[in-house]
Order: C-alpha cells, then sequence, then structure tokens
DNA sequence: ACGATTACCTACTATGTCAATAGGTATTTT
DNA sequence: AAAATACCTATTGACATAGTAGGTAATCGT
C-alpha cells in the first residue's frame, strides 16, 4: 500500500478514503451489474484484504449490497447523486467531529459556557460538516472524467 | 483533567486546542508583565505538568516567551492580533493536513493524477488552512468579553 | 453434483500517537 | 538563603490505525 498514517494524526484516515475511492469505483463501473471487489483493488491498487474490512462497513451502512458467488460482486444501493460525501466519511470514520468537544457521544463539558474557544469549534465544525455533506459522487466524477 | 480522546481520532487534539486556551489566556492578563503558568492552569483547568509540555512548544515555536524565577512566566512575543489561529494549531498538531496524501512530509503519490479523490482534499484542505489563518486572537476574546 | 468464484467472518499483530504523570535541575527575584 | 518559577528527561496506559491471515458460506456455470 502506499499512504499511510499510523496511530491517526490526519483528520480523515486511509479506511475513509479507501471507502470513498471504493465508492466512486462503484460509481463508474456498477453500470451493469455487481462489480467484484478484486477488480476494484486491482484498479485503486489497494490490498483486496483490506478493502474487505472497508466493504463491510459500507454494507452494514446500507451504502451497497453483495452476492456472493461467480458473477457476484457489490453494487450501489442508490444512485451516485443520493451519496454525499459526507454520509460516506461519517460512516466510516464513526464521527466528523474535529474536536472531541463536539462528538456525539462526548460527555457535556462544564466549561461550555465560559470556553472561548467553544464558538470557533462550533462553526468550523459546521462549515466541514456542510462542505462534505454537499458534495455527491458525481461532483468527484466530473473532473476526471470526459 | 476533563476532555482526552486517547488515540487520536479528531481533527485537533487536547496539545493544539489547549495551547490556543493558553494564548488567548495570555492575550487576556499578559498585559502586566509574566504569567506564571500556575495561574493559567488554575484557570483554564488544564494540569499544570501537562501544560508545560504545550508551552515548551510554543517556546521552541517563538510565540512566547518565558523568564525563569519570582515574577517570572509567559508572555506573548507579539500583538495579539498578529496571531492567528492556523498558525498555533499548525504548530501544535505538526501539521494542519486534513488527509496523508497532502501532508508536507508526505511522499508524492504515485496515483495522484488519476486520483479522483485529490482535487476535493486539495480543496477541502484549502478551505481548513484558510479558516484557521484567518481567525486572529482577538477574534475569540471578543465574542465572550465585554 | 462439482468446481470455481465470490462474499463474508473471526481473529491477530505491529506501530505510533495521545494524554498525561513523575521527578528532577536551572534560573531569577526578594 | 529561600522561594518561586521555568525548564528538562523519562515513563506509562490506552487506543486507533493499517493492515495480515486463514477460514466458511453462498452462488453460478457446466
Amino acid at each position: 500500500m502506499f499512504l499511510q498514517q499510523k496511530g491517526g494524526k490526519n483528520m480523515i484516515s486511509t479506511k475513509g478514503r479507501y471507502a470513498l475511492r471504493v465508492m466512486l469505483d462503484l460509481a463508474r463501473h456498477g453500470n451493469e451489474g455487481f462489480v467484484p471487489l478484486k477488480d476494484i483493488a486491482e484498479r485503486q491498487g489497494i490490498s483486496k484484504k483490506y478493502l474487505e474490512i472497508i466493504v463491510k462497513d459500507l454494507v452494514s451502512g446500507k451504502l451497497v449490497t453483495g452476492v456472493s458467488g461467480k458473477g457476484g460482486g457489490y453494487k450501489l444501493c442508490r444512485e451516485p447523486e443520493d451519496y454525499s460525501v459526507g454520509e460516506i466519511l461519517e460512516l466510516m470514520e464513526n464521527s466528523l467531529a474535529t474536536v472531541a468537544c463536539l462528538a456525539a457521544d462526548a460527555p457535556e463539558c462544564p466549561r461550555a459556557s465560559a470556553c472561548e474557544t467553544l464558538p470557533m469549534w462550533t462553526e468550523f465544525d459546521k462549515m466541514v460538516h456542510d462542505y462534505f455533506y454537499g458534495k455527491k459522487l458525481p461532483d468527484l466524477l466530473e473532473t476526471s472524467n470526459d
């Protein structure tokens, strides 16, 4: 593999990034039936074994469906334009929250009302959220297509 | 302490968040001379021991200066309006890069030209960068001040 | 029915970061 | 000299990341 980041320093991990590439690959090649993971792995240059983990999450998150056996593979559940990048990333990363204070499962901070930085984090968090939920799969395909 | 996030999942870690609060504390209370870390720790409700590590980075990054001894403490090197949040966070987090592909020390990705997601990451990264570099310390003080 | 192909499942591992804690030394003022 | 402060080195537990490994179940073509 190529770009790892052990220990998690970046906001978006390989899991989220790879998942997005899988979804784009399915959007592009899923016109006629099911796409085997082997093909995706080869096209994207990502270990098939690792992709299995990722696709498993995509399946349990109801973003794709898979069928076993010959001729099987994966397929999007909806039209590409009905998937936002934010939805995909949030599923894979568990949360798109940029600071711990704003995570869904965070206990309420006793300093919240006095915190001078919280308003900025909140504003930033919304900006990030809006950016990713505003991007749909076809938005990414257009640029490098045609 | 209150809000940790072991293992690093959020974009901004406690180090970056605490550093920002230290800088804001210095901006607010640094009018007359040096501010002892003990005072900052008490006001902010953060372990002084942990703050030492953070302030050490701020010193080596030339954002604050410290003097030892009685009457000593820390002080901003410049006027508050000359500090951007981005500068502070980037120093503490080592990088504000949102994906590994865009980190300063990342090797060039062989798939870059074909990558359908890279343009989005680049655009997002710029948005984040512009947001944080556009925020100055006084912008955060205003809201909860007066 | 058989064999190939595919998804799907359970585990395991190495590494690195985070978020501190601990205990000491050097410096400066009174 | 004493007190207050910064400054330094090391260590720790927990956890996430980024995979690897080896198997089982389902489905299709022949």
